[in-house]
RNA sequence: GCCCUGAUAGCUCAACUGGCAGAGCGUCCGCCUCGUAAGCGGAAGGUUGGGGGUUCGAGGCCCCUUCAGGGCUCCA
């Protein structure tokens, strides 16, 4: 068990004054006048830190200063002595340690204009007091910080974070977000108030799910943990080709792709101090006497690869990438949702060594594209946020404009006072769903503090090694996200009176062939030849329904070719098509819808079909 | 994690206040061989999510539990 942090002795009294005689060898430097001290009416606080895990740091000196507030306040005092008094305890802590919990009590309780005076540490001080002697003029305090579980600190800064929002437009115009007109910009607009407010009434389920079921996409696994799927063929089909065209994006780019461990080490100590900045829960796994966290994203393992390369200035940027399959991040249970919010996840992620922030800027820039040609390739609208904290925003205000530029509409800028995460600023794709909440998908981060925790280095010109700066991107975010972003998307349109769809590149079936009876089998199979060749993926429904039945089924499926062939396609040697856009019905030649559909693919991975061409090889994964 | 709601055939859903568990779709068998979103007939299919309790009797009431959806919270 953690237990006593801190020592306090907390006496009321009439005055205190200190002298600061002579140095120990621990001793803070302070100058001359503040060697000596005098004050009326003051509580005087004996402090001594114990020796203890230094992440608590934050925590104890708030506790500390609510302590001395609440006696403050209680006795009427008119201002506040802080005294280093190792004598308290036995147990100390590293004197750096102390100085600076000290101080930070100092600062919390100076920024809340109590007048504050502190006797310098470390030396060896005559005092003087008079004690007033009431009943609560003397008092001892122990500052305990129960074990915090391992979860959860960064979120609590962040709770006290100052964050303002606005809108910047392509021209450059930087409106507060209050004060923006929002009335051409519905989607903006539902993205900043979900931002900012969150909470609505809407007690329906995303439509999503129902579809992500009944299209034998995925579907949940009661004897697996809550947030983790089972995928069906035309399921893990989709995602696999998401996968592979996220990933060819990445590599083109430049990223050299690897693949690092899934768990590590709880107790490996720069990991214990990283995952202090992480709030999320982790799954833990035991072997033997060790416990192992899954990772929740691919930075350790690069990290870890990065901190033992040898690299100079000449090879940055320099890019890894891993598609993690999978990212585990044990989410509270009432958060998550269908495919948009999982405990176990595939995302993209990829980490870019830069030399200085121009590079970095340049980087981020590239990756901005690539995440709005990603966009662009899924068919999926998007907003677009950019997080700043103050400073760099103020030296950077001309990179924003020219993001906003890039997608020609107005984005949204949050800009936080103080860094309480270890980015200075960030991009963020965001959708709206049918339920106008929004969920992230690209982003891309500027790091500012990992290269230096986890050591990681690169030699420049001189010979002396430097920490470089550090991007996180993942382009496409959350592949199964992508995937909830489509379906959500799709059923929009079909409240539009639309027929939803996916975009040819990732329909599981792109050419139905429906021979009208089975005299047209033989024909229907050629084509069905024909189209395999041309790297098509074609299935026949060779079942006894109906011709009408078919359709349906076909239509159901949302396969965005539907031929019917019978008598008079066979005598002239054509196919008639029926084409889910439109409606329409079309006959032509077998190469021209061959070519039809290859323009539809152009640029995208190719995969055979994931079931057997012939449906009444296909059992039903679900009803 | 907390709060609310829910779980009945493979799927979607019925079953009045506690009183014989049902339909449509799908599956299987047979008929039909069909021209653009459901052809016809028949059969099989259930420890009502799991466990415990109350009751002459529980799908429906009580307790526990698992999973799902929503709200809070959270979203690196």
């Amino acid at each position: 068990m953690r237990g006593v942090i801190m020592k306090l002795l907390i006496l009321h009294t009439d005055y205190i004054e200190f002298i600061a005689k002579q140095k120990t060898k621990i001793a803070e430097d302070v100058p001359e006048e503040k060697r000596h001290g005098r004050a009326e009416e003051a509580l005087a606080v004996f402090i001594a830190v114990e020796k203890e895990d230094e992440k608590a740091k934050d925590k104890i000196a708030e506790k500390a200063t609510e302590e001395i507030l609440d006696i403050y306040s209680k006795v009427k005092a008119q201002r506040i002595v802080l005294y280093p008094y190792a004598h308290l305890s036995s147990s100390l802590s590293k004197p750096d340690f102390a100085i600076a919990v000290i101080r930070l009590i100092g600062n919390k309780l100076k920024e809340r204009d109590y007048e504050v005076i502190k006797a310098p540490f470390g030396w060896y001080k005559a005092f003087e007091l008079r004690c007033k002697g009431h009943p609560m003029s003397e008092l001892s305090r122990e500052i305990r910080v129960e074990e915090e579980k391992k979860e959860n600190r960064a979120l609590k800064a962040e709770q006290g974070l100052k964050k303002s929002w606005y809108v910047l437009t392509p021209e450059g115009d930087n409106i507060p977000a209050e004060e923006f007109d929002f009335t051409e910009y519905e989607s903006l607009k539902i993205f900043y108030e979900y931002e900012t407010s969150g909470t609505r009434i809407m007690n329906k389920e995303p439509p999503h799910i129902r579809l992500m079921k009944d299209l034998e996409l995925v579907d949940h696994e009661p004897a697996s943990d809550q947030g983790n799927l089972r995928w069906y063929p035309k399921g893990t089909f989709i995602k696999r080709l998401l996968e592979e065209h996220v990933s060819n994006i990445v590599r083109d780019y430049g990223a050299m792709e690897v693949e690092t461990p899934i768990m590590y080490d709880y107790a490996h100590e720069k990991l214990s101090s990283y995952l202090n900045r992480f709030p999320a829960r982790q799954y833990v796994v035991k072997s033997d006497d060790r416990e192992y966290f899954l990772r929740f994203a691919a930075c350790f393992g690069q990290y870890l690869m990065m901190h033992d390369m040898t690299i100079s200035y000449r090879h940055l940027p320099l890019r890894l990438y891993e598609l993690t399959h999978y990212s585990f991040r044990r989410e509270q249970s009432g958060e998550l949702a269908g495919l948009k919010r999982l405990r176990t996840f595939t995302m993209p992620d990829m980490h870019t060594l830069c030399r200085d922030m121009v590079q970095a800027r340049d980087e981020f820039l590239r990756q901005y594209r690539l995440s709005m040609r990603w966009m662009e390739d899924i068919s999926i609208d998007y907003d677009v946020a950019i997080r700043f904290v103050r400073e760099f925003y103020d030296e950077n205000r001309d990179f924003a404009v020219e993001m906003a530029k890039l997608v020609g509409k107005p984005i949204l800028v949050e800009i936080w006072e103080e860094r309480f995460f270890y980015f200075v600023m960030k991009f963020e794709f965001s959708i709206n769903d049918a339920l106008n909440k929004a969920a992230t998908l690209s982003t891309v981060q500027i790091d500012v503090e990992n290269t230096e925790r986890f050591d990681i280095n690169y030699v420049d010109e001189k010979g002396e090694g430097e920490h470089p700066l550090l991007l996180h991107a993942s382009i496409s975010g959350g592949i199964d996200r992508n995937l909830y972003a489509i379906l959500e998307t799709e059923y929009l349109k079909s409240l539009r009176g639309e027929k939803p769809s996916f975009p040819i590149w990732l329909s599981p079936t792109q050419l139905r062939i429906i021979p009208v009876s089975e005299k047209n089998m033989s024909y229907a199979e050629d084509i069905l030849e024909f189209f395999r060749e041309k790297k098509v993926r074609v299935d026949i429904d060779d079942e006894g329904d109906t011709l009408g039945k078919k359709i349906r089924k076909g239509e159901k499926e949302w396969i965005p070719y539907i031929a019917v062939v019978g008598a008079k396609e066979e005598e002239n040697r054509n196919i008639t098509v029926r084409l889910r856009k439109s409606g329409e019905q079309i006959t032509l030649s077998g190469e021209e819808l061959a070519e039809l559909i290859e323009g539809e693919n152009e640029n995208k991975p190719f995969m055979n079909i994931p079931l057997p061409e012939r449906l009444s090889m296909r059992p039903k994964f679900r009803g």
